[in-house]
RNA sequence: GGCCCCUUCGUCUAGCGGUCUAGGACGCGGCCCUUUCACGGCUGAAACACGGGUUCGAUUCCCGUAGGGGUCACCA
C-alpha cells in the first residue's frame, strides 16, 4: 500500500526534474520599469516535500523500523497494574502507529506486548491487515453546525485518501435533548456536502444494552467500583474544595470498597478506576505529543443510577466494536480522550489513533457559537445562497493549507489533506471569504443547475411563473455578477418583471427629459433592427452614438434604466437580447418621450 | 483557579536554521479593461506577541512572560 511518499522525497538518489513545473519564478517589476526575478517560489506537491511533522513522521517511522520500541516498565506504574495498563508507552514514533501496519509492521509483536485486537470484527479486512476506519459522531441537539461539517470533512478525506471506510454514529444517548430533526438536519446537511458515511449510520441509544454490559464487565474484572455518593454529598465536597482553594477530585470511599459490602437497596453510579499515578501520553495526529498526569484524570461516572450508559462509555464501546482505528474530532474532546483511554485499557482493546483538530472560532475569537450568528450548514445553503463546494472547500481551508492553493476540488483534496499539517491553533470563520469563494464556484456551475437553484427564489420574490428556459438561458452573463445564490435571483429579476416596471431611485433620476427624448430616438431605430442579435444591435447602437456624437453611456445607461428598472445589469446588448424585440421595445417604449399613441 | 493546547499581515495560511527585502488568498486602497455592475489584469498598505537562551546565524530549536482558547457533570 502506497504510503504518502515521504520516503522517496528524502531519496537523495532521486533525481530531482531539470525545471520542475510546479516551481514558479516570481516576477517583481520595480518602479523603474525593470524587471527582476524573486525568489523561485515552490509549488510542492505534497508527496515530494512533506511537512515538518509528516517529515518527522518518516523519520521516526524509519527509526522504528530499526528498532522496535521497548515496552516501557517504570513510567507507567500505576495502582491498575493489569497487562493492559503496562503496554508499550508510545514514544513520538507510536504516533503513527498506523504508518507501521501500512508499512507492513509485524504487529502480532505488538500483540504480544500488550496490544491486543479489536473485539469487533470490523477493523480487519479480508487479509488481516487493518484498514482505515473513521466517523463522525454528531449528538442530534441542533442542526449541523459548521464546526461538526469540518471534522465531518477531515474523517472522510481521511478515510478516503487511505481506501478506508467513513462511517456515521448518532450520539443520542441524551434523549431529552436529541429530537428527530436535528437528526434529519444532520443527514440532510452531510449529504449536501456529500459527506454520506459509507454504511449504515449507528445509533447509540439502541447499543445501551451493550454498554450497560461492558460496563458490568468492568464492575466484574474490578476496573469499576459502585459508588453510592449522591449528587448533593458531591455538590458539597466541591464547594468544600472550592473554599479552600484546592482543586477538586472525586476521592469515593467506595473505590476500594469490598464488592460484598456494596448496598443492594441503594441507588449507585458506576465508576471506572482511574490510575492514580504514572502519565499518559498521547500521540495525536494534530496535537502531538500530550502527557497528562494520571492524578488528573478522575474517577468518572460510566453507568448512571438509572442503568443507562454516559456518553464517555459509549464512545468507547462504539467506537470499539464499530472497529474505528483513527478518532478524528473537536479538541474540545483532547481531554476527554485520556478518559477514554482508561476504559480502552481497562478493556484491554486496541487504542484508536487520536486526532484533535482545533475549534472554528468567531470573528472574536472565542468559540463559535450561536452568538455569532453560528449557522446550521442548511442555513448557509438556503439563506445565505452558498454552493456544497463552496462550503467544502471554505472548511478544507480553514486551519490547513497546501502550499498556495486556494481553489481546490474535491478529488485534489483527497489528494493533498494531510492531517498531520492540520494547524493546530483555532481559526476564525470569515463569511467575507466564504462568500468570494462561493462566487467562483457560482461562476464555474452549470447553468441549469444554478437556473433550478434560483427559480424558486424568483418566484419567492414574486415573480409568478417564471420561465426557466429564460433564466438559464440568461444565466452565464447573470453569475458573473452574484457571489450567492440570493444575488442571482436578484439579478434575475428583470427578466421577469411586468410593466410598468418599478424603478429604482437611482433608475428614475437617470431619465431626464434628455434621455427620454433619447430613448424615442433608440425606439425608432430599433424598431426598424430586423435583426436582433448581439452583433447587430450593438453594431447599430454604436453606430447610433457616433452619428450623435454621444459616449455609448449616453445612450446605455438610460437604456439599462428603461429595460430592467435598474442602474446595474448584465451588459445592454445581453439585456436587449433577453428580453427579445417585443418586450424591449415595450418598456423603452413605456420610458420614451414619444406621441401618445405610441405609448404601450 | 487546576490541567491541556495555541500565538506569522485585520482574517485564512506558506514557511521545516542561511533561500526572508517573510510568499499566496480574502478584505481594504489605487490603476487598467469597460455602456453600468461584476469578472479579469496590474499595483499599494498590511504580520513573525514579548524577553531570554542554543547557534557563526533564528520566523524556524529550547525556556520564560504576556495574551488567547479548550476543559474540569449521573451533557455529549
Amino acid at each position: 500500500m502506497p504510503l504518502s511518499g515521504e520516503e522517496n522525497a528524502r531519496d537523495p538518489a532521486r533525481p530531482m526534474p531539470q525545471e520542475p513545473q510546479w516551481q514558479r519564478k516570481r516576477r517583481q517589476t520595480q518602479p523603474n520599469g525593470a524587471v527582476r526575478e524573486g525568489r523561485t517560489t515552490p509549488r510542492f506537491p505534497l508527496r515530494m516535500r512533506p511537512p515538518a511533522r509528516a517529515r518527522d513522521r518518516s523519520r521516526h517511522a524509519k527509526e522504528i523500523a530499526q528498532a522496535p520500541p521497548k515496552p516501557s516498565t517504570s513510567r507507567s506504574c500505576c495502582s491498575m497494574a493489569d497487562a493492559a495498563m503496562q503496554r508499550p508507552r508510545r514514544g513520538r514514533g507510536m504516533r503513527y502507529f498506523h504508518y507501521w501496519l501500512w508499512l507492513g509492521w509485524p504487529w502480532r509483536t505488538l500483540d504480544r506486548k500488550g496490544f491486543t485486537m479489536a473485539s469487533g470484527s470490523a477493523s480487519s479486512g479480508s487479509n488481516g491487515q487493518s484498514a482505515v476506519v473513521t466517523r463522525f459522531a454528531p449528538s442530534p441537539t441542533g442542526y449541523l453546525h459548521i464546526g461538526g461539517a469540518r471534522t465531518a470533512l477531515f474523517n472522510w478525506l481521511f478515510a478516503r485518501q487511505h481506501g478506508g471506510k467513513y462511517l456515521l454514529r448518532i450520539e443520542d444517548t441524551d434523549r431529552a435533548r436529541s429530537t428527530e430533526p436535528a437528526i434529519d438536519a444532520i443527514f440532510d446537511g452531510l449529504t449536501w456536502l456529500g459527506l454520506e458515511g459509507d454504511e449504515e449510520p449507528v445509533f447509540q441509544f439502541a447499543r445501551s444494552q451493550r454498554h450497560a454490559e461492558v460496563a458490568a464487565q468492568l464492575l466484574e474484572s474490578g476496573h469499576a467500583y459502585r459508588c453510592y455518593l449522591t449528587t448533593e454529598e458531591l455538590a458539597e465536597r466541591r464547594q468544600k474544595a472550592q473554599e479552600e482553594r484546592r482543586p477538586f477530585r472525586i476521592d469515593s470511599e467506595w473505590r476500594d470498597a469490598d464488592p460484598s459490602s456494596w448496598p443492594s437497596d441503594r441507588p449507585y453510579v458506576v465508576r471506572i478506576k482511574a490510575p492514580r499515578d504514572g502519565e499518559t501520553v498521547i500521540d495525536d495526529l494534530v496535537q502531538g505529543q500530550v502527557t497528562v498526569q494520571n492524578v488528573e484524570i478522575d474517577d468518572f461516572v460510566i453507568l448512571r443510577s438509572d442503568g443507562t450508559p454516559t456518553y464517555m462509555l459509549a464512545v468507547v464501546v462504539d467506537d470499539n466494536d464499530m472497529g474505528v482505528t483513527h478518532v478524528i474530532r473537536g479538541d474540545d474532546h483532547l481531554n476527554n480522550a485520556f478518559r477514554q483511554l482508561v476504559i480502552v485499557n481497562a478493556m484491554g482493546w486496541t487504542v484508536p489513533t487520536y486526532g484533535h483538530v482545533p475549534l472554528i472560532h468567531g470573528p472574536d475569537g472565542a468559540k463559535l457559537s450561536k452568538r455569532h450568528g453560528a449557522l446550521g450548514v442548511d442555513a448557509y445553503r438556503d439563506e445565505l445562497g452558498v454552493l456544497p463546494e463552496a462550503l467544502f472547500n471554505y472548511l478544507l481551508r480553514l486551519g490547513w493549507g497546501h502550499g498556495d492553493e486556494e481553489i481546490i476540488a474535491r478529488e485534489q483534496a483527497v489528494e493533498w489533506f494531510d492531517i498531520a499539517h492540520v494547524g493546530k491553533s483555532p481559526a476564525r470563520f470569515d463569511l467575507a471569504k466564504l462568500q468570494n469563494l462561493n462566487g467562483h464556484y457560482l461562476r464555474e456551475a452549470d447553468d441549469a443547475r444554478l437556473a433550478a437553484l434560483v427559480l424558486p427564489l424568483v418566484a419567492a420574490n414574486g415573480f409568478a411563473n417564471p420561465d426557466p428556459v429564460l433564466l438559464e438561458k440568461a444565466m452565464p452573463v447573470l453569475k458573473v455578477r452574484a457571489k450567492d445564490v440570493n444575488e442571482l435571483a436578484e439579478g434575475a429579476a428583470f427578466l421577469f418583471a411586468t410593466r410598468p416596471l418599478a424603478m429604482s431611485e437611482k433608475a428614475q433620476a437617470l431619465l431626464t427629459d434628455e434621455a427620454r427624448g433619447r430613448l424615442a430616438v433608440i425606439h425608432e431605430r430599433l424598431s426598424g433592427e430586423s435583426d436582433w442579435t448581439l452583433e447587430a444591435l450593438e453594431a447599430n447602437l454604436k453606430a447610433m452614438a457616433e452619428e450623435l456624437e454621444l459616449g455609448l453611456g449616453k445612450l446605455a445607461q438610460p437604456l439599462r434604466a428603461a429595460l430592467t428598472g435598474q442602474t446595474t445589469s448584465p451588459g445592454i446588448f445581453d439585456v436587449l437580447v433577453l428580453l427579445g424585440r417585443n418586450e424591449s421595445l415595450a418598456r423603452i417604449a413605456a420610458q420614451a418621450d414619444v406621441p401618445a399613441g405610441s405609448q404601450v
